[in-house]
DNA sequence: GCTAAATTTGCAACAGAGTTGCAAGAATTT
DNA sequence: AAATTCTTGCAACTCTGTTGCAAATTTAGC
């Protein structure tokens, strides 16, 4: 398996050590296009991994800079791997998200920036997040 | 009490009938400029509502257009008074959010709209929402 | 390859957010 | 004021996420 090589080596390159749910876990992210949530990681990993072992894992990656979360109306965090130069302690991905009203699939819109948005006098903003809703690719036709 | 009156119509005018309850969280809400959560209203309330009273307090409210929630990173509802023409079944509020990093109020900015998006081929928009997080008025002197 | 140290895992127990059914209580209608 | 309608409180439950700790696994040194 080549993947699992790389998944490895992306690991180490973050200085974590290589376990059967780090691996498990990246993988189901490669393997997918859309946002995992927490639960959709229980369900599909198989494995059986503890609850708990996902959510400190999910947190581990998130604090390397291998995954973002994903504010969503749902109030259930979704995860997306990073493609942009996050590191750790340092997020990069200031791309717009994407909500499907029909298959609800989350996407990061990586190639959407952001826009500037013009605040009133005394705010100062530091970050901003947008989440688009609607219809995507795959449903609108 | 002149506050109490209008409020008692406002509820009227949404055919809800008046009980402590409901007049005590519109109350909440008159007299605050930033948005609430589930959490805030239970504590200052005062009155021991149950939660139960209040969560269905709130999504009648939700659902006769007279509050809108926001959504947030931390995952907790925000709620906020409509200030737009927001009707039953139909809000509204098209306005950018502003989550404050210092005091952690959330604050609808009515005045500003939320910028156009454009979306890569085969998506198609139907509604977004945008949370600019930064430093508040208040905070900022 | 084996051992010791460092890290990760699973379990139990917990906290907080939100939902539902139902009987008792209040508000509205007549 | 009584009957009807609507709302509340309680109990019980689900789902999401967190923490402490002992056992298991991984890594590093030899
Ligand atoms: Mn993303
Ligand atoms: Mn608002
Ligand atoms: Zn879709
Ligand atoms: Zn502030």
């Amino acid at each position: 398996m080549r993947q699992t090589q790389q998944i490895q080596q992306l690991l180490k390159r973050n200085q974590l050590s290589v376990t059967d749910s780090r691996l498990r876990i990246l993988e189901l992210f490669f393997q997918q296009d859309g946002a995992l949530a927490h639960a959709d990681i229980e369900k599909k990993s198989g494995a059986g991994f503890d609850r708990v072992t996902i959510y400190r894992t999910l947190q581990t990656f998130v604090d390397k800079g291998i995954i973002h979360t994903i504010p969503t109306a749902d109030n259930a965090v979704r995860y997306a791997l990073c493609k942009d130069d996050c590191t750790q302690g340092h997020h990069q991905d200031h791309h717009v998200h994407f909500v499907c009203e029909r298959c609800s699939t989350t996407i990061c819109l990586e190639d959407v920036e952001v826009p500037a948005i013009r605040l009133p006098e005394g705010y100062t903003a530091s970050h901003a997040e947008v989440v688009v809703n609607g219809v995507c690719r795959n449903c609108s036709q």
